[in-house]
DNA sequence: ATAATAATCAACACGATGTATATTATCGAA
DNA sequence: TTCGATAATATACATCGTGTTGATTATTAT
């Protein structure tokens, strides 16, 4: 399951997540079939298994890849020092890489965050987001002048900046990865940051 | 399909939903079968057929209850001048209400709104929270001084809003419906209220 | 050109589905 | 309490999707 530098190898399963997007752009991922899927990617059935053990793990295997390129983002943003620079977009280069690679994925992302898609991966994506917070941003406050707890102030922001992600990619991603950047960090910082009682460092 | 007068009637769909929500909360909508349902209400597998079409119809009835009493609470509301009084909680009834019917229904909320959910369950409520904000709590601003996109503002606050109250079913609802409201309410009023460029209109 | 291997095809047992029929148990109302 | 109505049961059935197997064909990399 590892290798695949058999063109044929590239060819079907590229199909097949093809004919899966499509299909989860169509109906519910427990109404789809292995047969659903195998149809309109023009391929036996029983080449379908010689990929994935069933729908189950096709849909583990989409989620995973998405999930470690954003975890490496963030991994790549937490070594810069976030608060230089003038420009937010600037300041904050790994929400803007996040944009963008939404973007790349767009076709994905749509159905896998949709009324069709899987509420644990959006669940997921969300902890990552929090820990995002907690390790890149909330560093820059004082957090003992939180007068609501930190878990709901999270809760709250990360609930609030996936939903616009959702928002984003269902309007056809009109506006650039620098301005959805500015716009969820102009809300942040103005809004439920002095809302929730958190003060600023120093600077700004 | 409508009358429910008869006891056996009552008892079967009881012992069906409580099946349902216990099974939820261990596997996800797909992999429970029917036979596990009737297994777990201790009720022959032909008798479910005189009650639902099938699991996706049995879903969709539980649903609609709580759509409806939702949609009940934020109509009842409409007809109430929500500025007036001191206490936030006193100035949104509504929104007590909505706590309070949450935590009547904790259990079947918690696994629909949780990672074994229905995400265009969680969507339809979001459009609710939407359509209240705009009837009952936006009429009292200046739209116009807007900074950000309306339907982008409104995303954002129903997402957050949401989010709130999939954390406060899941640590086990320890603060109050009146708790909760002014906690959601503090953080909308004097964060991304602010943050977007909404003027109040006069008071406060 | 050739050896390796991916994809196809046909067939299989298995389990869940949805339906139908006859029978039993329980209900509401007189 | 009795009795007609009907909900629940037991059983059987055809259908469909599943996951696997073995033999065959087609495509690939070298």
């Amino acid at each position: 399951m590892g290798e695949k530098q058999d063109r044929r190898i590239i060819r079907t399963r590229k199909e097949i997540k093809q004919a899966f997007i499509s299909l989860l752009e169509e109906k519910s991922f427990d109404s789809l079939t292995v047969r659903d899927l195998t149809e309109r990617a023009n391929i036996n059935r029983g080449t379908f298994y010689l990929h994935y053990l069933d729908k189950f793990d096709l849909l583990e295997k989409c989620e995973e890849e998405v999930f470690s390129r954003i975890l490496t983002i963030f991994n790549a943003a937490a070594v810069i020092d976030v608060l230089q620079g003038e420009d937010i977009a600037v300041r904050l280069p790994f929400f803007v890489r996040i944009f963008e690679y939404l973007q790349e994925e767009a076709a994905f992302m749509k159905v896998i965050l949709g009324p069709n898609g899987d509420p644990s991966f959006q669940e997921k994506i969300r902890q990552v987001f929090i820990k995002n917070m907690q390790d890149n941003i909330l560093t820059g406050f004082n957090l003992s002048s939180l007068q609501v707890p930190i878990d709901l102030f999270t809760t709250y922001v990360s609930s609030a900046h996936l939903g616009v992600i959702q928002y984003w990619l269902n309007t056809g991603m009109k506006e650039s990865p620098e301005e959805m950047t500015s716009i969820i960090f102009n809300i942040l910082m103005n809004g439920p940051v002095k809302a929730s009682g958190l003060i600023t460092m120093d600077r700004m």
